[in-house]
RNA sequence: GGGGCCGUGGGGUAGCCUGGUAUAUCCUUUCGGCUUUGGGAGCCGGAGACCCGAGUUCAAAUCUCGGCGGCCCCA
């Protein structure tokens, strides 16, 4: 009945997932799970904040899932980088296919075929478009819920295509924004960072990721932008006509979020007795525990009809249950409802409630009169702030700031590491070899963070930048 | 890529090594009833399991092989 601690990250959140019905892992085949609805719930909420930054500047499409053999293999560097995890379907029926079809492993060359018809001029530019659909990996490591899975179920893809390489990097610069806002919305914090360069999206010109770090000290990858230049414009021919009459390729930008958004969620704000979630991505947000004894039930459920008047505008609960108020308090908590109402006769009569949040677990009593619609979205704003606070500190003590090589090593088992270094893959090469992958060079330091951008490579002791190396999912 | 461990009610488990007990253990869950209700109440009664397939054997949860699934370690 009582969750693992979060000290024991992996069983913690395997067990937390089920428990708080988010997930049932249970669907007999490896690396897919079903979202139950409460979790189904909290990834639309999720999305719904995705979706309206999106919306702002791309409009959403839907591409087939299915991608004939000759459309996929045609970057080369893309198929390479894919060719190990796609699933391709053979048959129609008893009959082999001509032309196999590949499960979309991402929707590049799904997408960019079409770019091709609909691009013509200058004025069809920039395209900007996004999808939230499935996509198909076939993994061979540890499958895991929300992390690692083979149906990525909740991948938002957006695809640009721009007039240069100056409009192109805006764009991306833009991205980056659009998934910042995202992650402050949900109290996530996270590093902005340029991969390394033979760690890149294949096809790309470059990668930027954000990562935030996990309970065990384990790096986490929860967003890229890519800038793939003219790469895939050149193999899908993908050209507009210019201002002077010329024919130019198109300049491309792709990023993307999946459903590690929610396992970041989950793991970074959860705690021992379950989910924590920010007010405003909560399934449910309040809920009401009336507290009833004999022949004083009525006075305390005419006095809940009341209260229920004055939130009747969020997504509240009156747990009308059979359970007694403890069991009540530890089953709501385990689902993360941010904020909680007891309600019994001492209540109804000096018409007050008493209060307490998810984060804190403390308790206090508040008039009726003053439960209004602004003072509940302010305590849902101050949560969001204790939050991310929260985040921030644990993130910083999972931090440790590399001076040597063999530092790195001792580091790298349980914390995220610093360091700076240069650009030379031999050097990125000794850093990997002491345990842990290194994520690459940091775009712009956090603002938790105070530290020099630039110091000595800790290998060659040439000029290097800060970079962040970790074991990593 | 290499190695190891493990599949028993919805969840977690005992039994397996050394095959055979008249009803497969315990906790949780779930259903009915009584009783209770301010941090996981109690009592009574009921429901629910040996991953799949083949083999060995008089007899398989237990041994062997294969499949499927899960977990861990190393690269």
């Amino acid at each position: 009945m009582a969750l693992p601690a979060k000290e024991t990250f992996s069983e913690w959140f395997h067990e937390l997932i089920q428990a708080a019905e988010i997930l049932d892992i249970r669907y007999p085949v490896k690396g897919l799970y079903v979202w139950l609805p409460f979790g189904f719930k909290l990834r639309q909420l999720v999305y719904g904040k995705l979706r309206e930054i999106m919306d702002r500047d791309h409009n959403e499409v839907y591409f087939p899932a299915l991608i004939p053999e000759t459309e996929l293999g045609k970057e080369s560097e893309h198929i390479k980088g894919f060719e190990g995890e796609v699933y391709w379907i053979t048959h129609g029926g008893l009959d082999p296919l001509d032309v196999k079809l590949a499960l979309r492993p991402t929707s590049e060359t799904a997408m960019y075929p079409m770019f091709k018809l609909w691009i013509r001029t200058h004025a069809d530019l920039p395209l900007r478009v996004y999808q939230i659909v499935n996509v198909f990996r076939y993994e061979t490591k540890h499958t895991r819920p929300l992390i690692r899975l083979r149906e990525i179920t909740s991948f938002k893809e957006a695809h640009t295509a721009h007039r240069n390489q100056k409009e192109a990097e805006e764009q991306v610069e833009k991205a980056i924004g659009y998934y910042k806002e995202f992650y402050d919305f949900i109290a996530i914090p996270y590093f902005v960072i340029h991969r390394p360069d033979w760690d890149k999206f294949p096809g790309a010109v470059y990668t930027i990721a954000f990562d935030t770090i996990m309970p065990d000290g384990r790096s986490l990858q929860i967003g890229t932008v890519h800038n793939l230049g003219e790469n895939f414009a050149r193999t899908f021919d993908i050209k507009y006509e210019g201002f002077d009459g010329n024919h130019y390729y198109v300049h491309q930008t792709c990023y993307g979020i999946s459903e590690r958004c929610i396992a970041a969620l989950i793991a970074i704000h959860g705690d021992d007795l379950g989910l924590v979630l920010p007010f405003d991505v909560a399934p449910i947000q309040i809920v009401l525990i009336p507290v009833l004894y004999k022949d004083k039930e009525k006075e305390v459920l005419d006095f809940c009809k009341e209260v229920v008047e004055r939130i009747k505008r969020f997504r509240y609960v009156l747990d009308l249950g059979e359970e007694r108020p403890g069991a009540k308090y530890y089953k709501w908590e385990l689902k993360g409802v941010p904020i909680r109402f007891e309600i019994g006769p001492k209540e109804a009569e000096n018409r007050n409630i008493v209060v307490s949040f998810r984060d804190e677990r403390k308790k206090f009593s508040v008039p009726l009169e003053e439960i209004s619609e602004e003072r509940i979205r302010s305590w849902g704003e101050e949560m969001r702030n204790r939050l991310r606070n929260r985040a921030v500190e644990f993130i910083k003590g999972k931090l440790k700031f590399a001076r040597s090589l063999s530092e790195i090593e001792e580091y790298a088992k349980s914390s995220v590491v610093l360091l700076y270094l240069c650009k030379e893959k031999s050097c990125g090469e000794q850093v990997e070899n002491r345990g842990g992958k290194l994520l690459g060079w940091l775009k712009e330091l956090p603002n938790f963070l105070n530290f020099e951008m630039e110091g000595e490579c800790i290998v060659c002791g040439g000029k290097g930048t800060l970079a962040v190396a970790s074991r990593s999912y």
